[in-house]
RNA sequence: GCCCCGUUCGUCUAGCGGCCUAGGACGAUACCUUCUCAAGGUAUAGAUCGCCGGUUCGAAUCCGGCACGGGGUACCA
């Protein structure tokens, strides 16, 4: 049987969570690895959650990621519609097959009844679970009252005891009472069906071999190996990887961290950055390298290995991996890259491949770029600190008679320092300041070869 | 409250019973290089492997309990 994997996003936030792009990453290599497929189905049955748009984005973030999939709602496929609004009618039917088999039932209760016996059950102490007031309704009257246009849900009828076990392929067997599962909404009142029904039935018939999704899934997954099992289904393998973290521990979110894909695109990361990054997480390469590609990460990957700790995400190493990657990148490309990212940045080829080799390993982020080399651009207006006049003046004489070379610009500031009795790195620095207007920067005489002599001395004259 | 998952330097990890006086990376600090800042190089600090018991000649590694952290507990996914 092939390997299939798939994400199942739901389009009810801005864009690709941070963490579904790495939940993401580990079902297409593991895809991938295995010659399957990777597929993206869109779970989108809260309709009072949903955003405008937001699929697009998922959709867009993950192709510029590099995370390619083979079957889903913008490419369609042999088990289309991947979006679960679009197969609407098959949950019914299957719903109403479990009422049949007695493995579910109609329920009549309000939500304020529900909300009244949770209160209760609090309490009392107890677990706040359905009580089953209405798995007692005749199944005949139940019928009836549906027929009439009753409001109602379908709930599952989970067994009252035994146990319900699963071998996760990363955390081992993992366990659960019956009597602690809750009789689950299945279909709700405006007919559609809850996560667990669409989730159980759409894996089976995409026959999606590899269900791997974070561990926050992990308490719902006997429902769903429950669910599995009534219907006489066979179980996929099943893994559930860590979430990722907060620096307070706490499961990331928006409120402390940037959490969106695009967030770290336009912030000037690099995907390929983020999605090595997010692999070190909670894999290491064999040979211990920290730099890998995700095609590297494929040869070499056992899902097994994957830490079943849950990392929190620490940006100050993404922006080291990243500054890592534009150190690699050819010159040609990340000129390409930093057109498409700063429309700031004139599209002067030539100028740019000679300032590339000055600021590529200054610059952690795309954006960093215009900020380290404007000055090649404009002259600056803002100044980081007030001129020495005096030195700036020793230095625009040295460099008026000089050749415009490295070497002979060095000599004659070095000379006309020495018999102005002033340290040479002063000089140097208040010509740096009066040209580029900061104090920190690329070399500078290397700088002033691209700017030219008369940029140079002009802006020395003020 | 209840259920489930987890626990090696600040952070990410290596480690699968002796090779561990616990290795690497990020970050930090110092030095080298130097026109600044980076990059690069070198070095230093940083973990009694959550705690307590047990198994064993020997435990970070196996077992049990506890503590702590996280996740879940919806007609949200």
């Amino acid at each position: 049987m092939s390997v299939r994997t798939r994400i199942a996003p739901s389009p009810t936030g801005q864009d690709l969570h941070i963490g579904n792009a790495y939940t993401a990453l580990i079902n297409y290599v593991v895809a991938k690895k295995a010659g399957g497929q990777f597929i993206i189905r869109i779970e989108d049955t809260d309709r009072t959650r949903l955003v405008e748009g937001s699929e697009q984005r998922i959709l867009a973030s993950l192709g510029w990621l590099g995370i390619p999939h083979q079957e889903g709602p913008d490419i369609g496929g042999q088990y289309a519609p991947y979006r679960q609004s679009d197969r609407l009618e098959s949950y019914r039917k299957y719903a109403e097959n479990l009422i049949a088999k007695g493995h579910a039932y109609y329920c009549f209760c309000t939500a304020e009844r529900l909300e009244e016996m949770r209160k209760k059950q609090e309490a009392d102490h107890k677990p706040p679970m359905y009580d089953g007031l209405c798995k007692t309704i005749d199944p005949k009257d139940a019928k009836s009252r549906v027929e009439k246009g009753e409001r109602h849900v379908i709930r599952m009828n989970v067994p009252d005891d035994g146990v319900t076990a699963f071998t996760d392929l990363i955390r081992g067997e993992v366990s659960f009472e019956n009597a602690l599962i809750d009789d689950q909404v299945i279909i709700k009142s405006d007919n559609f069906p809850t996560y667990h029904l669409g989730v159980v039935i759409d894996d089976h018939e995409m026959k999606i071999s590899h269900i791997i999704r974070g561990e926050e899934w992990i308490s719902s997954t006997p429902k769903h190996i429950l669910l599995y099992n009534f219907f006489g289904w066979e179980i996929p393998k099943i893994a559930h990887v860590s979430v990722l973290r907060n620096p307070d521990r706490s499961k990331l979110s928006k409120r402390k961290n940037p959490v969106w894909v695009s967030d770290y695109k336009a912030k000037g990361y690099l995907p390929e950055a983020i999605l090595n990054y997010l692999a070190s997480l909670a894999w290491s390469y064999p040979d211990g390298r920290d730099v890998f590609s995700v095609g590297e990460m494929t040869d070499v990957f056992e899902i097994s290995q994957l830490k079943t700790s849950a990392p929190i995400f620490d940006v100050e190493k993404l922006r080291w991996m990243n500054g890592e990657y534009i150190r690699m990148m050819s010159d040609e490309d990340l000129m390409q890259q930093l057109y498409a990212f700063d429309s700031h940045i004139p599209h002067d080829d030539v100028k740019m491949k000679q300032i590339l080799p000055l600021v590529k390993e200054r610059m952690k982020t795309l954006a960093e770029f215009w900020s380290l080399a404007r000055f090649f651009f404009e002259k600056p207006d803002v100044f980081e600190r007030l001129g020495n006049i005096r030195l700036s003046a020793i230095a625009r004489e040295a460099l008026s008679e000089s050749d415009w070379t490295h070497e002979a610009m060095e000599k004659r500031v070095r000379e006309a320092s020495d018999v102005a009795h002033e340290k040479a790195r002063d000089v140097f620095m208040e010509l740096r300041l009066a040209v580029t207007g900061k104090t920190v920067g690329p070399p500078l005489l290397e700088s002033l070869m691209i700017l030219g002599k008369e940029e140079t001395l002009k802006r020395l004259t003020g």
